[in-house]
DNA sequence: TCCCTGGTTATTTTT
DNA sequence: TAACCAGGGA
């Protein structure tokens, strides 16, 4: 099945999609996929983009298509098919749905992992051939800084040392992924930059280190150098493509240079990654170079409420150079997004977790901690959210900040494992002369170090030579005691290799031995004691975290398994070429850890639910129920430091997608510097305030029911409600002021208190609610209440074709108009309605019961408006359904090519996405008890607690 | 020359 | 908070 002449894809039938041989397992699941998903999975071109924005099922689209790509027909061996993603936790999720797909037998072999990943395999096994050393290292970012900071001295001579040295190397990274330093840039960067280009490219090669970006260089280069290396490969799959920079897309090339088949996911409205020098372009580049290109849309969002889609939309397209392009919700408007002032960062923290506690009271525990998700633009920016809820005894884990690789104990028992694995690294060997201390002090290292570079050796080079033959002809001065420390420290390094020799040498013994070596190394340099001495507070801590590593070595090795090994030994046989052997365990530790982002990792499954604290890089590709981004003041995002607003902005638009079912903004009007902080202007620009409350949403039970449908849960009753929030101070969002700047009288919060007489049901539509069908996966048909279905487009590369939908735009908005109207009709409830104490209307006690989970499928849609507005307001008005002629016509066999520059036919405008009237902000009512803000004030003085320190608590 | 202590300061995003 | 630096005692 080729595309026509055209160059569009022929529409497929439905059975087309499952052919008599297609594995069973697959098809099926190819049958809960929507129509778009379906083609992109199933559809025999070669080389197909997949446009899928956030929420649309990109993940499961993809995981769709390599199994497809795995069985028969095509039956690709697993060994011949490269999965690229951008983290090692999308390509762990990638494998286990490939796995629960497929099975583990018919993965086996597939080559999977981030770009980095996958270029050190390759250098492994064939980097010789273009002179990279056979046991190289990775150097981190930390090493090349300090490489970097070094040649800034040599050079510059410490003259106008002001230069930042991390920003040299971002630059040199930068460079480096863009090809290299042309001579053009030579001259426009001038001589000193160029020189301390080359110096630290000296300095890495000299140690025997491949940096971040010379994984990818070094690659590309054998690819073209020995095209044979890769000629293997059959189809190469890209995640998150947005995110590529020119060398991953030239490796994306290189390898499918002979199969010239090659899927890509990605969206441009998510690429956040251009400070890595990640290219949009590279979307356009690809259908340049492969001209039979095909592109498939998924614009039905299965992930968030469409209040959240609304808002993230009106941001996103704020930018006016981007293309427009439709992003459908499937669910229904759920509870607005909520925009939150605050006096200051702390008060920030608290808020959240007072939030937090109302959304799990409320819920009855339908939402636990660990739906929550905390994003932030910043690191440092979780400080004070840690504390907060530290304070409030609330777990969290942490995904971004600090690494546990990162603790000072834990590298330093590293760097010692990366000298004796390279001996020639000299920045760890630098870093671990001094600790434990060995009379060699700072200066004299730093000595060493910048001689033996100037002499073209490496630190351990020198050292040795140093020892055997006596440092009289160098110019660092080394005093006796020194030379002592030392002398001590080779020999237990030499000793340590031992170990490692005994592992490469002996195939008979494989039983890799990296927790061997670590108990070696802090047996001989007493590394206790020295905890000990060093760090009398908290030893405890820091030997612990030093045990967990050991642990983590263990893990590591038990299930390290010679699998790749022997297929690339064997497969580089086949293919007659130069047989290298694999790098072994200890070198897979390494690089396994420098080449993750993963941070203090999740110890135990089923543990006690924790909040998620995250930078919202870290987040990309995951989504929780409840989102808050603290801290969107202009200056966070977009950060001070950031030259790109439009991708300050994505990464907002990010952030806010990642958010099923709740969305809270905030930021304090106080930054942590005591300045003045304006809200973000992405915020503040246009209409997009309008899509916010000012403060939490009130949760009745009706809103509660809502969320929990977006999320498939069952809905609370009343009587459970009342007794989950029967310890809340209070439950609205009412504890701090609306708008700091303005000094509000004390005004006494009120407390929603129901008698067991009220175990009434609020909202007495709920058990049909529930028991409508779950909109995901869903192809058409009318998912959840609210639920809906546009026009799926596919597009060729410079045209669009519209095909209508299993619905058609006009149909769906004559059935949702007179259904509302019918509804509204019906709603005899509310024909007697009673106001609560604190205003809210309210149905007669009814028996009101936990709804079970959807039963029925065929029952009557529930009232559309009361989600949108209150029962007793009228409907608005729909637009007028567009009238245009491919619509009406049926899904499969519309193919209706749409010039370039045309305009994709016009969806309907939900009046309910960006006009449903506003919630009022809470009255608040009188409250017998005279609390109020007198508390929130006893808070905002600080009580005690203390800061629980990064990341995650560990005890062992 | 080493090493410890105390004060100061700065906080983008990641493979 | 932690990373960094400067200065003083050993």
């Amino acid at each position: 099945m080729d595309p026509d002449e055209d160059g569009y894809l022929p529409p497929l039938e439905t059975s087309a999609s499952t052919e008599p041989e297609m594995d069973p397992a697959i098809s099926a699941f190819i049958q809960t996929l929507n129509h778009a998903q379906r083609i992109a999975v199933t559809t025999p071109a070669n080389v197909l983009q997949i446009l899928a924005p956030a929420g649309s099922g990109k993940t499961r689209t993809l995981t769709a298509r390599v199994a497809h790509l795995l069985s028969p027909p095509l039956n690709l061996p697993p060994n011949t098919v490269i999965v690229a993603t951008f983290t090692v936790k999308a390509a762990r999720e990638m494998k286990e749905r490939i796995i629960s797909l497929i099975g583990e037998e018919r993965a086996r072999g597939l080559i999977l992992g981030t770009f980095h990943s996958i270029a050190r395999r390759w250098l492994c096994i064939y980097g010789e051939l273009i002179g990279v050393p056979k046991g190289f290292g990775i150097a981190d970012s930390g090493d090349s800084e300090a490489i970097v900071k070094r040649c800034l001295k040599r050079i510059k001579g410490g003259a106008e040392g002001k230069v930042d040295a991390g920003q040299v190397r971002s630059k040199i990274s930068n460079y480096k992924a863009r090809g290299g330093l042309s001579a053009e840039v030579r001259m426009r960067e001038g001589n000193e930059f160029a020189e301390v280009f080359d110096a630290y490219e000296e300095s890495l090669k000299v140690q025997g280190l491949l940096d971040y970006d010379d994984l990818l260089t070094r690659c590309v280069q054998l690819l073209r150098e020995y095209p044979e290396t890769g000629q293997r490969i059959r189809a190469v799959l890209v995640d998150e493509f947005q995110d590529t920079n020119m060398v991953q897309w030239e490796l994306v090339r290189l390898f499918s240079e002979t199969s010239k088949r090659v899927t890509i996911v990605g969206d441009p409205d998510q690429s956040i990654y251009g400070f890595r020098a990640a290219e949009i372009g590279n979307l356009a580049r690809m259908k340049n170079w492969f001209k039979e290109c095909q592109v498939v849309c998924l614009e039905e969002n299965y992930r968030s409420a469409g209040a959240i889609l609304g808002a993230a939309e009106e941001v996103i397209t704020q930018d006016k150079q981007r293309p427009e392009k439709p992003l459908v919700p499937t669910h229904g408007f759920g509870v607005r997004p909520v925009l939150r002032k605050l006096p200051m960062a702390q008060i920030e923290g608290q808020w959240i977790v007072g939030e937090i506690k109302r959304v799990v009271a409320l819920s009855a525990g339908r939402i636990t901690l660990d739906d929550v998700a905390v994003l932030v633009r910043s690191a440092s920016l979780t400080r004070t959210i840690e504390s907060a809820l530290g304070r409030a005894g609330m777990a969290y884990r942490m995904v971004g900040g600090s690494r546990f690789f990162d603790r000072v104990e834990v590298k330093l028992v590293l760097d010692y494992l990366r000298v004796v694995y390279n001996p020639n690294s000299s920045d760890s060997l630098a870093r671990i002369i001094g600790t434990p201390p060995r009379r060699v002090g700072e200066l004299t290292i730093r000595s060493m170090i910048e001689e033996a570079e100037s002499k073209g050796k490496t630190l351990w080079v020198y050292i040795k030579e140093g020892l055997y033959g006596g440092f009289k002809s160098c110019t660092t001065k080394i005093m006796k005691p020194a030379e002592e420390g030392l002398s001590k420290m080779v020999g237990i390094l030499i000793g340590a290799r031992k170990f490692l020799e005994e592992d490469v040498v002996d195939p008979a013994t494989p039983e890799p031995m990296i927790s061997d070596i670590i108990s070696y190394l802090l047996r001989k340099l007493e590394i206790e004691q020295y905890l000990k001495t060093k760090y009398p507070q908290d030893h405890e801590t820091r030997w612990a975290n030093i045990s967990e590593l050991i642990a983590q070595s263990l893990e590591f090795q038990s299930s390290w398994s010679p699998e790749f090994l022997e297929y690339d030994e064997e497969s580089a046989a086949d293919d007659h070429l130069p047989h290298i052997r694999l790098t072994n365990c200890l070198a897979d530790f390494l690089a396994t850890i420098a080449l993750t982002s993963e941070r203090t990792e999740d110890a135990v499954e089923g543990a006690q639910p924790r909040v998620t604290l995250s930078t919202i890089h870290a987040s990309k590709g995951l989504e929780w129920p409840i989102i808050f981004i603290p801290a969107v003041y202009s200056g966070s995002i977009p950060h001070s430091r950031s030259d790109d607003t439009d991708e300050e902005r994505r990464l907002l638009y990010v952030a806010m997608t990642r958010a099923q079912a709740l969305l809270y903004l905030s930021y304090p009007t106080n930054n942590t510097f005591g300045s003045e902080s304006k809200l973000s202007p992405f915020l503040s620009e246009g209409g997009v305030q309008k899509h916010f409350c000012k403060c939490g949403p009130s949760l009745p039970r009706r809103e509660v029911a809502q969320l929990l449908h977006i999320l498939g849960r069952d809905v609370p009753s009343q009587k459970e409600i009342n007794q989950a929030t029967a310890a809340l101070e209070s439950v609205e969002d009412d504890t701090y002021p609306l708008d700091p700047d303005v000094q509000e009288e004390d005004k006494p919060r009120k407390k929603r208190i129901y008698t067991d007489d009220d175990d009434h049901d609020d909202y007495a539509d709920l058990d049909d609610i529930a028991a409508r069908p779950k909109p995901r996966g869903l192809p058409g048909g009318f998912g959840g209440f609210g639920g809906f279905t546009t026009p799926t487009t596919i597009m060729t590369s410079m045209t669009t074709t519209t095909m209508a939908a299993f619905q058609t735009a006009s149909v769906h908005m004559a059935t949702y108009h007179g259904r509302a109207e019918a509804d509204l009709t019906k709603r005899p409830k509310f024909t007697h309605p009673k106001t609560s104490r604190f205003g809210d209307t309210i149905l007669e006690p009814k028996d009101s019961k936990p709804v079970k989970a959807p039963t029925k499928v065929d029952k009557a849609q529930p009232p559309v408006t009361a989600f949108f507005a209150k029962p007793t307001q009228p409907v608005p008005p729909a637009p007028p359904a567009p009238k245009k002629e491919e619509e009406k016509k049926d899904v499969a066999t519309t193919k209706t090519p749409v010039k370039p520059g045309m305009k994709t036919p016009e969806r309907p405008k939900f009046v309910m996405l960006s006009s449903s009237p506003a919630v009022p902000p809470p009255t608040l009512p009188v409250d017998e008890n005279g609390g109020g803000a007198g508390v929130a004030k006893k808070r905002r003085l600080g009580v005690g607690g203390k800061f629980v320190g990064w990341g995650e608590k560990r005890k062992l």
